[in-house]
RNA sequence: GCCCCCAUCGUCUAGCGGCCUAGGACACCGCCCUUUCAAGGCGGCAGCACGGGUUCGAAUCCCGUUGGGGGUGCCA
């Protein structure tokens, strides 16, 4: 009998659970489920420079809110690090490694100059330099031979050595690189299976070499999942799409729906089924049947899962989560507009703009707005500009519009800032704007400010 | 450029040589139900990228073409 697997999910701390994230840690919780198998969570955060604690926490209660529990871990790869610099020491002891101090301008310079492909030429393989602090640590990939490793989920034939550049495996600062750690890790925790996305498909060669050199035995099974593309079928992007788990989490998704419609990208129940639970899920999931093309992440599937989740509710149920969604916006402004309300009446329609999907706007006050006020659409011109390119907090949404009101030739901050409270809100009156902009984000302010603009060109006709 | 992967309705997918006149879902469009809007029911629109093979028989297997994607970092 063999063993039962291991599998792991090893985000990278970027501020954010990307959706793919999310996927290929559902994946792998359904196989450790279905298997008795364990999940590991692990920290990639061998990169100092990005590294942040309050990242691990987002994605450890993202991983909470869709229910995926793991059963070891959070390791952290910052707090590993002599396992690397021993297995690094094996690497030098082999001599698979040789050590490097071309900078990336003469490694570009030199590639363009012999007019080959892009990447490392292999420069420093026989200079023989010290292996020094301070000097970059390639892998001496073999020039013979190929490398062939199986894939439960896509064709995978064997690549020529000679074809693979001699890559890095320590940086000059000493910190291991990803897939030296990676590959350590995987051996030191006795990972078994390696699902994961197919971004890291070629890498997977340079794995097995490394895996190898350092005499780990049999590599893990691999499974590349399909990609989670977006509408321009690109590899989803922060810049341009809507990735963040918790961004889906705040527009009021049900965890069980996010994690329904996650599972049907690249995968099927099968027997024209759609919405199953997460026993069937785990009793019926197979690495084998995932496609292994890419899919694109369509919202408004996504909205029609969750609709059907959210009709399944007892009326019990969906009251109190409905309740407890509300609050949670509600809550941090409640407090604002305590002293701008007359009766409890009031709180509501003070605050309704944070969770309605557009503004009620008063037509009243929008017209005497705009009518008071000559630089009203230059302002929200600029602002939509500006707030694009800040960090979103009060302090600098206030900081970008009064820059924005003085150029559109307006000092006065009370003038400056009353078009855009019209344009966000749809009132003249209501909580402090700055910390209501916050709370209400940066997409759907700007988004806001340009439906005013719009508004505003049908405007000089109706008056 | 080079290496690799992928290819069924607009989108997610079923299909793993005959059950296919290609099924389901989302979206869209009708009709029914309904005081309204949803939900629900019924129906419609829409696809095997192309070209060669293999086979009695191909959406399913093979080759090529085209198209798409990923990788090509002292990021992960």
């Amino acid at each position: 009998m063999t063993p039962p697997p291991r599998v792991r999910i090893a985000p990278s701390p970027t501020g954010y659970f990307h959706v793919g994230t999310g996927r290929t840690a559902l994946f792998n919780w359904l196989f450790a489920r279905q298997t008795g198998g364990t999940f590991v969570l692990r920290i990639e955060d061998t990169d100092a420079a990005r590294n942040r604690p309050e990242h691990t926490e987002g994605i450890m209660r993202a991983m909470s809110w869709l229910g995926l529990d793991w059963d070891e871990g959070p390791y952290f790869q910052s707090q590993r690090s002599e396992l690397y610099q021993s297995a690094i020491q094996k690497l030098v002891d082999g001599g698979f490694v040789y050590a490097c101090d071309c900078t990336p301008e003469q490694i570009q310079a030199r590639a363009k100059e012999r007019g080959g492909p892009p990447g490392y030429d292999g420069f420093c393989r026989e200079r023989g330099l010290e292996l020094t602090a301070g000097r970059l640590l390639r892998f001496r990939t073999p020039r013979e031979g190929e490398t062939y490793f199986a894939d439960l989920v896509r064709d995978s034939k064997p690549i020529q050595n000679g074809s693979i550049e001699d890559f890095g495996v320590r940086k000059s600062s000493g910190d291991p690189l990803f897939i030296l750690a990676n590959v350590v890790d995987d051996a030191d925790m006795a990972i078994t299976h390696v699902i994961r996305g197919e971004d890291h498909f070629t890498n997977t060669t340079k794995y097995v070499l490394l895996w190898e050199a350092l005499g780990y035995g049999p590599a893990p099974t691999f499974a590349h999942l399909p990609l989670i593309l977006n509408d321009q079928r690109k590899k989803l992007s922060k810049r341009r799409d809507k990735v963040a788990v918790e961004d889906y989490r705040d527009d009021g998704y049900l965890p069980e729906a996010m994690v329904n419609y996650l599972a049907l990208l690249g995968w099927s129940p099968g027997a024209d089924r759609e919405i199953v639970s997460r026993e069937e899920m785990i009793a019926e999931f197979r690495l084998e049947d995932v496609k292994s093309a890419g899919a694109i992440f369509d919202e408004r599937k996504l909205q029609a899962v969750n609709a059907e989740y959210l009709r399944a509710l007892a009326p019990e149920e969906f009251v109190a989560r409905s309740q407890a969604w509300l609050l949670d916006r509600w809550g941090p402004i409640a407090v604002l507009v305590q002293e701008r309300s007359r009766t409890l009446g009031e709180v509501y329609t003070l605050t309704d703009f944070l969770y309605r999907a557009d503004p009620v706007i008063d037509a009243e006050e929008w017209d005497k707005g705009v009518r008071k006020n000559p630089a009203f659409a230059a302002i929200l011109t600029a602002t939509v500009a500006r707030y694009a390119a800040i960090d979103w907090d009060a302090g600098s949404i206030q900081e970008a519009t009064v820059a924005a009101g003085s150029e559109a030739g307006v000092e006065q901050l009370g003038k400056a800032q009353a078009p855009v409270r019209l344009a966000v809100t749809g009132r003249s009156v209501g909580p402090p704007l700055w910390e209501s902009l916050e709370l209400l984000g940066r997409d759907r302010t700007v988004a806001r400010l340009q439906a005013a603009l719009l508004r505003l060109q049908g405007g000089p006709l109706s008056m």
